[in-house]
DNA sequence: AACTCACATATTGTCGACAATATACTCTAT
DNA sequence: ATAGAGTATATTGTCGACAATATGTGAGTT
């Protein structure tokens, strides 16, 4: 028997990996056409993996295909980004209203730690905090809400495009120090084992989270 | 030029669709095998087509699939029904909310139109109104919402776990008359472009419903 | 009898080729 | 010169075959 229960990654796996970092990180620009011989030339891998990486990153709404066509990266639009954020305001206010019932005291212990530590950082370096930061608190709570569907949506599914919004608009600036108040605040609601201020005042982070970054899409 | 844009359905489509019918209706059972050459014979396609269409199932969480070992049908349990309506009650809720600001007053209309042909049918025979009626309403409120990002995740997303979830637990039974009532009510704050109520509304009646299905899940 | 190891079988992962469709181009007619 | 039709090219959709991995079977040992 097999100690190491090592997932083993298969072709298409890294293709995914790679293209879907390319797309966030915008080294694959956004709308651009994803020609499947050019990247299956790129990456030296056949059609077969290129065609099931694409159907992954479209599961992911990271690119969109339509049939006979082709696959495009998204665009990233002002309309899409409220959608978006619409979503999330939705999908991570309920996990921390479940998160404020299922975390574990050993899971919010840690998480208090990370706020301190964060704390820290905030002091001294304000972009460290955005881009590593706020998505590792956001990450944490998702994962203490315990319902594997709503996981697997914000994980697998939207998360990533959040980033590509963060990433390729240049996210960052004077909501640095709110936002660390606003997560110390959910933080001591899902202490105090409170679902419903829990929720609300995730809720209201996301919508003022998206509502500086309306401000700044003037593009 | 052609007239009728008829966007042209491949083999992957029909093969998707037909697997998805399938496993909702039950004809592929819960929780069994789905072994590509079978399929592949059955249905007279490669396994090329077979695997894309397996693809796309595992991205409405129709069925689960683990690298050099294969893909199943999702399993139904207790634990899964409660983690989907928790997710369908923070999606469905936040429609709601953008519905109530959104619909054109013609949608909305037509939407008092709907109910009440249901108030008809709901007297004489209260299969029909679980089976379409309900799911009817909720898509129209889905599609209403206008955010496209909810819409797919949504309708292409989960609508069908959850007819999964209705259709081989058997959904009916005494919540007939009430959840008529309660769409009534959603529909009514809609129509007063109240979005707190909507909101507050649409998740109360997905509460409502999963409580009643919990009872008659002790399967 | 139970356990382990090796082998045989079946399934999944990957590949290259062909068919069907869309896009780009050229040539013609107005 | 421009619009349209027809052809040429390139891309996507589908297929069958081979390679890599997992599963099932049976012999051999304790």
């Amino acid at each position: 028997m097999n100690f190491f229960d090592e997932n083993p990654i298969t072709s298409a796996d890294k293709c995914f990996i790679q293209l879907r970092n390319d797309i966030v990180k915008g080294s694959i620009e956004a709308g651009s056409k994803l020609s499947e011989p050019e990247l299956s030339n790129k990456l030296g891998v056949s059609r077969a993996v290129i065609r099931e990486s694409l159907n992954r990153l479209e599961a992911c709404h990271l690119v969109e295909s339509k049939a006979n066509v082709g696959a495009r990266v998204v665009a990233l639009t002002a309309q899409g980004l409220i959608e978006l954020y619409q979503v999330r305001e939705s999908l991570e206010g309920m996990a921390a209203r479940l998160a404020a019932v299922n975390m574990s005291d050993e899971e919010i212990e840690a998480l208090h730690k990370l706020l301190s530590s964060h704390f820290e950082t905030v002091k001294s370096d304000e972009t460290y905090y955005q881009e590593a930061g706020d998505v590792d608190f956001h990450y944490r709570i998702i994962i203490g809400c315990k319902n594997n569907h709503l996981i697997t949506i914000l994980i697998d599914g939207i998360y990533h495009l959040i980033r590509m919004y963060r990433v390729q608009l240049g996210m960052s600036g004077p909501r640095v120090t709110t936002a660390f108040d606003e997560h110390k605040n959910i933080l001591q609601a899902i202490s105090n084992r409170d679902p419903d201020l829990a929720e609300m005042l995730m809720r209201r982070h996301i919508v003022y989270t998206r509502k500086s970054l309306k401000n700044k899409l003037i593009v």
